[in-house]
DNA sequence: ACCTATTAATAACA
DNA sequence: TTGTTATTAATAGGT
């Protein structure tokens, strides 16, 4: 109920989620005082923000909803009355049954099944939940193969070095960058300057893409990690 | 956000306020959840309905929440911490003064004064709070003389048995109705089939009326009560 | 804090 | 209780 729809889920960035806490926590608590005097019940609401600081509402007072909490909750298990204990139980059951049910549902409608029931609404919010997976996930995939070009960047370049001390220790410090501009050392690999290469990566997401381990870093030979 | 606005108060109709108490108390429990996770934030609600049936949210664990409320609640008199003890009677005052400047101002509207900064929405509200009261008022007032009435004629069929009785011993039982007609036990007083009467009381409440008290009970002279 | 286009909640009704 | 729909209320994104 925005300018926009939002899916429910951490909101990353800090300030917004610090706006969106203040406005959503005065609405909680509001909706909280509106249901105690328009149905004359008993509530209590406690608020702990990411920062720690406490909010609260308690039409009665805190002490007494707590109280009442407490003692209704030790009704609910009157030892030495097993038949109440049972229900207890049941409803336990019945409740984990009902929420597992709910997420298996959820779940094949992920994986594209069991999608007979749903409306055209329904079926295009699953395709946005999807869409936005699938981002994350080709997202996370790139930042992973990223930093593996670059830690075999890394380490070309430190045998790179390396070669070039034991060429000196070989051949004396004569003419090391010129007479060797075809040895194995620099076949194809413009080590240092590639680095901005990944970006690229970033910037095709759209296209269905095959993401093998580039044909430079694979001929390397060298163990991620 | 319904068909019509509604006032935030206790619903009378039963059934209405056990359908708003169900709807309700989902969409707090709802938001509360939305909240948490939105905002990373640790939420508790606990909601006693008017039959005392419980109902909770808490997304890491009541006891969790709970245990944090109280511990919070400790450390924020921290004995011996003169400074934070200042500063905490300080936001106290300062949240009652605020409440009771708001109060103090909306009293000078419901007053007819300090109108000039109401938009014509709010000026309508008002208008509508304060028919709503004066309907309540005027029903309250129009009740409290019913019973008033209701209890002369109590007192007046009393009084009148009474005397018919005292009329039998002073004068025998001989033409006991049709000799007093004339007599102060019947000057205008048709008791009993009068309780009706206030009835129309209650029909003409737009107009603006005196409301003195009748002059048939008033001159029967009795107190009240 | 304030503003509004939008979405979400819900009052009334069935 | 559940569902539907017309309206109001909450609020996301901006200023």
């Amino acid at each position: 109920m925005g300018r926009g729809k939002i899916v429910i889920r951490r909101i990353d960035n800090s300030t917004s989620r610090q706006v969106t806490f203040s406005k959503r926590r005065n609405g909680l608590l509001k909706k909280a005082k509106e249901l105690a005097i328009l149905c004359d019940a008993e509530v209590g609401v406690i608020i702990f923000s990411s920062t720690a600081k406490l909010y609260e509402f308690a039409n009665t007072s805190m002490k007494s909803v707590i109280d009442r909490y407490n003692k209704s909750k030790e009704d609910h298990n009157q030892l030495g009355n097993p038949t109440s204990e049972v229900k207890f139980w049941q409803r336990e059951a019945a409740m984990l049954r009902q929420q597992l049910d709910n997420l298996h549902e959820n779940h094949r409608q992920m994986m594209g099944e069991h999608l007979s029931g749903l409306g055209v609404k329904e079926l295009q919010n699953l395709e946005n939940q999807l869409e936005m997976s699938l981002r994350g996930v080709r997202m996370k995939k790139d930042q992973v193969l990223i930093d593996e070009i670059q830690e075999l960047n890394r380490k070309g370049n430190l045998i790179h070095q390396e070669n070039v001390e034991l060429y000196k220790k070989v051949y004396g410090t004569r003419d090391v960058n010129g007479a060797n501009k075809n040895s194995l050392l620099t076949n194809g690999l413009s080590i240092g300057e590639d680095s901005h290469v990944p970006v690229h990566l970033q910037l095709r997401q759209p296209q269905q893409q095959s993401y093998e381990t580039p044909a430079r870093a694979r001929n390397l030979g060298l163990q991620p990690h």
